[in-house]
DNA sequence: GATGAATGAGCATTCATTCAT
DNA sequence: AATGAATGAATGCTCATTCAT
């Protein structure tokens, strides 16, 4: 990477991270270019030197931490689906818990219109499902695509609860707690003796 | 009613109506009071005489929709749990149909910090479970808390991905269904035979 | 006075008094038609049956205090010039006082741009001249016209600075205290043996 | 001062310009931001670059006016008392006298409720006073507060009588003269023979 | 690439005034 | 005389975006 190239990268960085800060404080409907570039010691001018439209920043903000439970659930494929997916709850909580509810709140009203968190957030999921399926953890005939759903909404829903509530609710308050085994137990090929 | 406020009623009905046809189309944040007044053929001002703030008009578009629901629960005191839930569910869902996917996104958006939906939605539920503990169809042990929150956590996530979606989801669609029974079955005093 | 009229002017006299309220304690400019009407207990219409402008009202609150000053003074004939103008500063201050700021600021700005408030205490002071003149207490070729401007400029200065103080000023502060003796001295006919 | 500084100059000169323009013809509360940069040929927007609200760009029209006196009076320093408060007064008067009724009128009442301007002429004419005593022009016991207070009283009530006619009083007419000699007299030291 | 002055459409909100009842 | 709903012009201010340097 070439001096130039590096500088410019180094701009960028500011801006997202100066974004981060504000957005994460006052919601993105509550922040200007001008305080972001302000923030960052840029000028105006710079930011839309990477993003055509002011919104633009949120993927470059918010997306990142989402993405890292996907890279690490791929290298979870020796464990059991339980296993992947109260990680994967744990992580998502998380993930919306340092992020923080504004961000989060943003981030949300920002993609509200288009499907392509829903489709990541699906493709993950039924990854999980299918493999489940292949190892003879779930039953053949379970119907991927609801079950997917079903998850999907708790993950959601937990979303939503945890943004109303202000962000005032523990990580580990039991009120959002998932049971995962009782979520899969209808699809389980080889029933469990617990319960 | 004289005459006088027969016409105050029709006025404020003209700018609720022009108001939820537009915020249906584009979302309240790119709805200006200029437009709505214009469609409802009424002076901008008139706006401000029954509404303090923009936003104001709001739980007038939104709020009704789901308050009936609350109403018609309280009719069927006499149903079991099952077939509450059930009903319970198929309205939320009507409810956002009907709403449309902005003003839902909208009265979403505008509700998000404060937690009166979160509340009242809660009590509707506890209520539900309470009356069934009461008639012996669910555990006296029951963790009403919990419950009550893994029903808000499915709603407020079918809710989502309905707005996530666009809109664009059937409301009889297999993956937005919910299984009441599963739901409830560790929960239920008298284990069916069923599975 | 029949019980129509005598009705009427309840209403007016309920209007100019939450007038007068309001307006000390946030100025005309910051009180609307609606704050008056609604502390009155009327319709904001009758308002409009007194007053042809909103501005209108100003003269009807604030003048009236003036206008006892020179109604007194007239009562005074028959003292000296030096008690006369003593008293008259006393009392202009005193009315300013208990105006208060705001409405005294309100009524400057506007009176400003119409002369009618310099020229009816330029009538007052210059009768006390006149009579003094007469009187042999000042010389005959006092220029009354001169000396009421000078004593003018002092009121008008006291009034102004009692303003710019936000009006924390005691009424008795020796630096809003104006030396009659000493102001009058190169005019008076017989010089006193004083200083 | 490369390009881009020396046109940013401009444009806020343009502003300043066509500012005082509009307000000294119809006062600052008359005319609107619009007015103004459709006057100065700049854009609406332009005006918030160099003001953060409307009323900030007063300072910038009617202080400097003021600044100039003082700093002349400083150049003085060799002269005695009278011909300083002499040449206060006229370059006071001068200063109103050019800015026009309702600049200086506007910018009363934008200064109306803090006493920055009253201290900024509390301490020129202290510091001309106490020079005073120092050169045994007055006498040691004078009174510095309150012959301040004296002089700032002339010169407000003059500011005020000289709006309330609408600026229609020649500079030099002798209603708005003021008799520095009279005035000093009580405090002088060594005591003229003249009378 | 970086800058920041300039833009100007856009918008929420206020409020004096009117007039039918 | 009293009402108060309706009016709509007026206005301060924001801010995403452009572009000459």
């Amino acid at each position: 990477m070439g001096k130039r190239e590096e500088k410019a990268n180094q701009t960028k960085t500011k801006i997202v991270e100066a974004a981060r800060t504000l957005v994460r404080e006052k919601g993105l409907e509550n922040v200007s270019v001008d305080d972001i570039t302000k923030l960052a010691g840029v000028a105006k001018g710079s930011f839309y030197v990477y993003y055509k439209k002011k919104e633009d920043i949120i993927s470059d903000i918010g997306c990142l931490e989402f993405r890292y439970i996907n890279e690490e659930l791929e290298k979870m494929s020796n464990l059991d689906i339980i296993s992947k997916l109260d990680y994967y709850f744990k992580r998502y909580k998380e993930g919306v818990f340092s992020l923080g509810v504004l961000i989060t709140k943003s981030w949300l009203q920002n993609n509200l219109n288009c499907r392509c968190k829903l489709e990541y957030d699906y493709n993950t999921i039924s990854n999980i499902i299918n493999d489940a399926i292949k190892n003879n953890e779930l039953k053949k005939e379970t119907d991927v695509d609801s079950l997917t759903y079903r998850i999907i909404t708790i993950l959601y829903g937990l979303m939503l609860i945890w943004i109303m509530n202000g962000g005032n609710i523990d990580i580990n308050d039991k009120r959002i707690d998932v049971d995962v085994y009782n979520l899969l137990f209808p699809f389980m090929e080889v029933k469990d003796e617990r319960i």
